[in-house]
DNA sequence: GTCAAAAACTGGCAAGACCAATATTTTATA
DNA sequence: TATAAAATATTGGTCTTGCCAGTTTTTGAC
C-alpha cells in the first residue's frame, strides 16, 4: 500500500529550480559569471555540498558552465532544451484539464478514508502555506505538498504518483518563467483560499462539494496562469 | 586515499564513468540494488560528497534510481525516456482504477471530438483485432491502438501521454508477464466485444454511455486479470 | 608604466556528524 | 504457532568544517 513519496523533492532539484527561475527572472545576464558557490548557498539557504549537487545537474543539461578556480558562468547558446522530451505539443489549458480529470478522481476516493490525522496533517500544510504568505515568500512546495497529501490519502498509488508527475510538470523550465511574473502573493492568497474551501468539503466528508471546489481550484489557477501570459 | 591530480576532469564524471563501466561488465544485475553509498564510496576510493555527486550525474540520465532509506538501484528497463520514479506498491486494481478515471475523462472529450475518420480508423483497427484473435494470436497491439486512438482524439495530449504510459505499465515488470500466461482467446474475445460496445458508444456520440462502457471494460479487464493471478 | 610575486578569491574534494525514511529483526500478543 | 507491533539496524539526505588546487586581482618593486 505504502511506496508513494509525502516528502518532497530531492533538494537539489529543488535548488536547481530555483536557480533556473532566477535565471529566467532575468537576475543574471547570458554569459555572465553567477556568484560563488559559498555565496549562492549562503543566498538559497543550503549548504554547499547541496548547492554543488544542484550545479551538476544544470551543468548536466547546460544551463550552466562550471570553471574551476574562476567561477560559475550561464551558458550563452540561446538553443537547448531539447532532452524534456514528451512535454512539447502540451499546453498548460491540456494540462490543467488533465489534472482535473486525475485529482477529480482522486479526492473523491480520498474524502471517503479521510482520518483525524489525515486531516490534521492537510491542516498543518495550510498554515504553513499561510505563513509562507506573509513572509512574502512563495509556497510552491507547500501547495505540491497539499496536493500530494490528498492523492496520498486516496490510498492509490498510481493515481498518486500521477499526481505528483502532473503537478511537476506545470513546474518545468517552460513553465517557470511565466510562473515568476504572474504569481504574486494575492495570486497565492486566492489560491490558498480555494485549498481551504477543499479542506472543508474533505473534513465534511462531503466527497461531492470537495470534487466540485478541486475542479473550481484548477480552473482558476489555469486562468490564472493564462491571463498572465504575455501574448 | 588518492592526493593530487592534475586536473583532468571533474571527479563526479570519473566515479560516474566507472560505475557504468562497472554495470557494463555486469557487476550489477538490472533492477538490483546496488552497494551503499559509503559502501561504494569506499570501494572506488572517493569520499560520500563526490560519490553523491556521480550518482546524480546517474539518475539524471536514467541508469540509476535513489530511493530514499532503502538504497540505490539499477533501472530495470533498457529503453526508459521518461524520468518517472517506479513504485513497488502499485497493484493491479490500483492501477485499473488509475486507468478508469483517467480514460473515464478521455473518452467523454473523444465523443465530443469524433469524425467520421477517426470512427473508420477505429472500425479498421477493431476489425485488425478480430483478426488476430481468429489466428490464435493475441491482439495486444491492437488493444492498445484503440485505447490510444481514443485518447488522440480527446485533442489532449497530456490525457493522451497518461493513457500511454498506464496501458504500457512499465512500472510493475513483474505484471507484464503474468498477463502473458492467462491471456486465452476467450479472454480476448471478451474484451474484443467491450471494445465494439465502447465502438458504438462513440459511434452514436453518446459521452455518458461511452464513459460506462470505458469502466464497465476496465473493471472488466481487471476481474479478468486477478481471477488469473496464482495466490 | 611594466611586470612579477603575493595575496585574495573560486571551485574541488574529504571527513565526520546527525537526521529522516526505510528495512529488518526481535519481541509481545492473541 | 502465527501474526502484529515495537525496537533496531541500515540507508540515503543534508550540514559543517577544513584544506587543497587552480584563477584572478592586488600589490610592490623596478
Amino acid at each position: 500500500m505504502n511506496g508513494f513519496r509525502t516528502t518532497e523533492r530531492r533538494l537539489y532539484q529543488q535548488v536547481a529550480d530555483q536557480i533556473r527561475g532566477l535565471i529566467q527572472a532575468g537576475q543574471f545576464k547570458l554569459g555572465q559569471r553567477l556568484p560563488s558557490e559559498r555565496e549562492l548557498a549562503l543566498q538559497l539557504g543550503v549548504s554547499r555540498p547541496s548547492l554543488r549537487e544542484a550545479l551538476i545537474a544544470l551543468e548536466i543539461d547546460g544551463t550552466v558552465e562550471i570553471r574551476m578556480g574562476s567561477g560559475i558562468y550561464l551558458v550563452a547558446t540561446t538553443e537547448r532544451r531539447p532532452p524534456t522530451s514528451a512535454s512539447m505539443g502540451e499546453s498548460p489549458v491540456e494540462l490543467m484539464q488533465a489534472r482535473a480529470a486525475v485529482e477529480g478522481a482522486v479526492i473523491v476516493l480520498a474524502s471517503a478514508r479521510m482520518t483525524a490525522e489525515s486531516l490534521r496533517n492537510l491542516r498543518q500544510i495550510l498554515d504553513g502555506m499561510a505563513s509562507e504568505i506573509s513572509a512574502g515568500r512563495k509556497p510552491v512546495e507547500h501547495d505540491r505538498q497539499f496536493h500530494l497529501a490528498i492523492a496520498a490519502q486516496s490510498g492509490n498509488d498510481v493515481l498518486a504518483r500521477l499526481v505528483g508527475e502532473l503537478f511537476d510538470d506545470r513546474h518545468s523550465p517552460l513553465s517557470t518563467q511565466l510562473r515568476e511574473h504572474f504569481e504574486t502573493p494575492d495570486t497565492w492568497s486566492l489560491a490558498l483560499c480555494e485549498h481551504e474551501l477543499i479542506y472543508t468539503a474533505l473534513e465534511g466528508r462531503d466527497s461531492l462539494l470537495a470534487q466540485a471546489m478541486m475542479h473550481a481550484h484548477l480552473e482558476e489557477s489555469k486562468r490564472r496562469w493564462l491571463d498572465s501570459e504575455p501574448r
